[in-house]
DNA sequence: TACTAAGCTCTTTTT
DNA sequence: GAGCTTAGTA
């Protein structure tokens, strides 16, 4: 059990006689560890297991360079996620000091920005080119489908983003793909035959407005690399030693560019394990690792697969699974470690269930062996399966933080004072021009937008350049003083930016373009949070401006990269908290706990429905979760619930397939399920006949879409608004061992979604009462819910809300100016 | 043009 | 549940 204690890094500094080549501060390594390390010169692979001290090695192989006297800032070491990224610039800066500033690490993303910003000119960009994040992607998107006259339930956005996407990673231009007969055909048989234009359109707009979507980034790098020889040459001498971590998950683009990097000095150093490649979703090809070989033959390939991480039940429990894949590098992992308790499998009920059991077994072992809550994480394969867990522990009294999810950057108001920002240094940023237009209400709607973006495509020029010369154009009639006005404010904003740091622009904006008032002026209970959103974007951008760490200057732009790039940045106020760990197994790839509980292994959540179709994507989930399972360091906990409530309907669900893949050997099978227990979780409200549903579905919605099945017609169908559920027998009786193929989501069987709405029919006699007099424990009539007891009251009529106990329909949390209720 | 309520759709994972 | 669209009203 190593809780609390770290292990101690040693300096390589302090003692630089090596004997027999290896240097004494590699004396905490293994021998296969410790070659790695060693061998700086040449291509190198290592295939690293998990657990097996991978980041350890790049570590040490970073301090060894430095310590032979290679410059800090010819090495270049790039990771897939900012965490990851973090987590090593502390590792070296623990082990080799302030050199480590130096270093080019990051993820490929920051790096390959930086990059584009010196050299943008050469492929026609502005230097202070927009990155656009998904949103701005598909906003885009739907601003074009809508303009081509296309129908957007054919086209959707995700769909065609996707596509793009995929497109990208895989150096296939819009142009290129135009020209692509045998692509556009297959478009065509997949009646999507405008995706090419699309495509084009969505290239073209996004370069106008100075913009480059996330992939983007990679694909400029490479053809700036690709097409210049001269700044090729200058990267390529420039990065003499090239790192990367989690190759596995490389796409091709990434991959070209890091051989192009490569190219002349040949010392490229890459760490992976095929066993956890789970980024296929976004191009990742785990060809890449398979292929290294190939490229270069004269690579040195070390293998680490002692696990020191996880107990022996832990790490082959893990392989039991992940030996189901077909595709993968002959390698074993081990451990010398203790063999530990077995896994515990839990089966629970209920959603509610699930979460409450885990936060009991928190609590219990908390108690027993004197763990803080740092000790333990609960990872589930969804964001949105945090919530039963987040209440669970609040209920308990156990302090939890959840990663990943909506971050900071994403919320509404956060993206508002943003894209002024954006607008302020880039003023072609058509997403941010359009976001900020008309908010605060400047009467500029609609109509004058459509007719902004209509001209801007007439005369080929950038939204803004309209909008500066709206007085050139007469059909804008009323609106041009307000145009006029909103330029003339823009303008003062991008004046400010030559003489002033990141923190003075920004106050100046968020005050002058009337947002933070009338954030203030809201008092509402949402109103109050987003102004103090807003302050704390700016105490954000205060801390960048103060920030002597770093050496970027304090600038806006510089700014407004690190937010469109480092978006999981903790706002690491209160780091120092001792919380329990909330994330998605995507997002524990890096960490280790002594104590993890996997939730919600249920068949079509995990693996995911989605991951059903192919045998491809299901060995991504088996390696998925083989990620999770040796996450632990001790113990485990396998959690299942078999039936979900959403929105009153009870969705059966069958225990995960993973769960029948595990050797039987290294579970614990003594905690029995318990006897199904529907009263107490219900808190959505009925309305659905849930006998009829359809059957076959085997809970196709884990996600929680209203399959009431048939549900009553809207006028009252009073027989089940109480919600009160029965078992059904929704399944299909398949048994997740049944077949070994994988099962197809029932999707043939699926009738056509339901259009019913969720709502319970409102009462039409109902008489609203007088709501400024409620108190807790009032008993209280709603027009849709029924009668109910007031559990808790906050703020006043006019801002504030109520939570509900309702008879029949459970807990709601209610707007009083908006609730129509009375008390009876 | 602005606002609200009701209705409908979507929901894997990340940069 | 959230986000978005639509219809209706001010």
């Amino acid at each position: 059990m190593h809780w609390p204690d770290q292990p101690n890094e040693f300096n390589p500094f302090e003692n630089n006689n090596s004997n027999n080549g290896i240097p004494p501060f590699l004396d905490g390594l293994n021998e296969p560890q410790q070659q790695a390390v060693i061998q700086t010169d040449g291509p190198v692979m290592i295939i690293a297991g998990a657990g097996s001290g991978k980041t350890r090695v790049i570590t040490y192989r970073i301090a060894y360079l430095l310590q032979k006297g290679v410059d800090a800032f010819q090495i270049l070491a790039l990771t897939f996620t900012n965490k990851a990224a973090k987590e090593m610039r502390n590792r070296i800066e623990s082990v080799a000091g302030r050199q480590a500033k130096n270093l080019w690490m990051g993820t490929f993303h920051s790096i390959f920005a930086r990059v584009l910003r010196q050299e943008a000119e050469r492929i026609g960009y502005p230097s202070n080119f927009t990155i656009y994040d998904t949103e701005d992607s598909k906003s885009l998107l739907k601003t074009i489908i809508k303009e081509m006259n296309l129908d957007d339930k054919v086209y959707k956005t995700n769909m065609v983003l996707g596509r793009i996407s995929m497109a990208k990673n895989n150096l296939l231009e819009a142009h290129h793909y135009l020209q692509k007969d045998d692509l556009i055909a297959q478009d065509t048989a997949a009646s999507r035959p405008k995706f090419a234009e699309i495509f084009s359109e969505y290239t073209k707009r996004c370069f106008k407005a100075g913009a480059m979507d996330f992939d983007d980034i990679l694909l400029n790098t490479y053809k700036l690399l690709n097409n210049h020889l001269d700044v090729c040459n200058k990267w390529q001498h420039k990065f003499k030693y090239i790192m990367v971590d989690e190759y596995q998950d490389t796409n091709h683009v990434q991959y070209m560019i890091t051989k192009k990097l490569a190219a002349v000095n040949q010392n490229i150093c890459v760490v992976g394990d095929d066993a956890q490649s789970i980024y296929a979703f976004r191009g990742a090809n785990i060809q890449n690792i398979l292929n290294f070989e190939r490229d270069y033959p004269e690579v040195k390939i070390y293998k680490l697969e002692q696990n020191y991480r996880s107990t022996k039940n832990i790490v082959n429990a893990a392989s039991s699974v992940i030996k189901n894949n077909k595709k993968q590098l002959e390698k074993e992992v081990w451990t010398a470690n203790d063999e530990g308790d077995k896994i515990k499998l839990i089966h629970n009920s209920t959603e509610g269930e699930e979460a409450r059991k885990v936060a009991d077994y928190i609590t219990e072992i908390k108690l027993r062996e004197h763990f803080p809550n740092k000790a333990f994480a609960i990872l589930y394969r969804t964001n949105s399966q945090s919530r039963a867990f987040e209440e669970a522990l609040r209920r308990q009294g156990l302090d939890y933080k959840i990663y990943g999810g909506m971050s900071f950057y994403q919320r509404k108001e956060v993206k508002d004072l943003l894209s002024y920002l954006r607008l302020t240094v880039n003023p072609t940023d058509e997403e941010a021009l359009k976001r900020v237009i008309n908010y605060p209400g400047r009467g500029i709607g609609d109509t004058t937008i459509n007719r902004l973006i209509l001209l801007s495509s007439q005369h080929g020029v950038a939204l803004w350049d309209i909008v500066k010369s709206a007085r050139s154009f007469p059909e804008l009639s009323t609106a041009i003083p307000k145009l006029e006005n909103f330029a003339l404010m823009m303008q003062s904003f991008m004046a400010m930016l030559e003489s002033n740091n990141a923190f003075d622009v920004a106050t100046h904006v968020a005050k002058q373009s009337g947002l933070l008032r009338l954030l203030y002026e809201d008092k509402s209970v949402e109103g109050v949070s987003r102004y103090e959103n807003i302050t704390e974007l700016l105490n954000g951008i205060q801390q960048f401006t103060e920030d002597d760490e770093s050496e970027k200057e304090k600038t806006l732009p510089n700014f407004l990269e690190e937010v469109a790039l480092y978006t999981d940045e903790e706002k690491d106020k209160d780091q120092n908290r001792d919380t329990v760990s909330l994330m998605t197994i995507h997002a524990s790839k890096g960490l280790e706990f002594p104590v993890v509980f996997i939730v919600g292994l249920e068949e079509n959540l995990f693996p995911s429905q989605m991951a059903l179709h192919s045998r491809a994507e299901l060995e991504e989930e088996r390696r998925l979760f083989y990620v999770a399972i040796t996450r632990a360091e001790q113990k485990l906990f396998l959690n299942y619930a078999t039936s979900r409530f959403k929105y009153g309907s009870l969705i059966p669900c069958e225990p995960s397939r993973f769960i029948e893949e595990i050797d039987s050997k290294f579970l614990d099978m003594s905690i029995v399920p318990k006897k199904p227990t529907f009263d107490e979780d219900f808190d959505g409200f009925g309305g659905g006949n849930f006998g009829g549903g359809y059957s076959g579905n085997r809970g196709g919605g884990n996600y929680g879409n209203r399959q009431g099945g048939n549900r009553g017609n809207n006028s009252g169908d009073k027989s089940n608004a109480g919600g009160y559920i029965q078992r059904n027998s929704m399944g299909n009786g398949k048994k997740p061992g049944d077949s070994d193929k994988p099962t197809k989501p029932s999707t043939l069987l699926q009738p056509k979604r339901p259009t019913s709405a969720p709502l319970p029919p409102a009462d039409p006699n109902f008489v609203e009462g007088d709501l400024s007099e409620l108190k807790v424990g009032d008993r209280v009539q709603h027009q849709r819910f029924g009668t109910g007891t007031v559990q808790s009251l906050e703020g006043n009529f006019q801002t504030g809300k109520a939570v509900v106990l309702f008879d029949h329909v459970g807990e709601k949390t209610l707007v009083l100016k908006f609730a129509k209720m009375r008390i009876l």
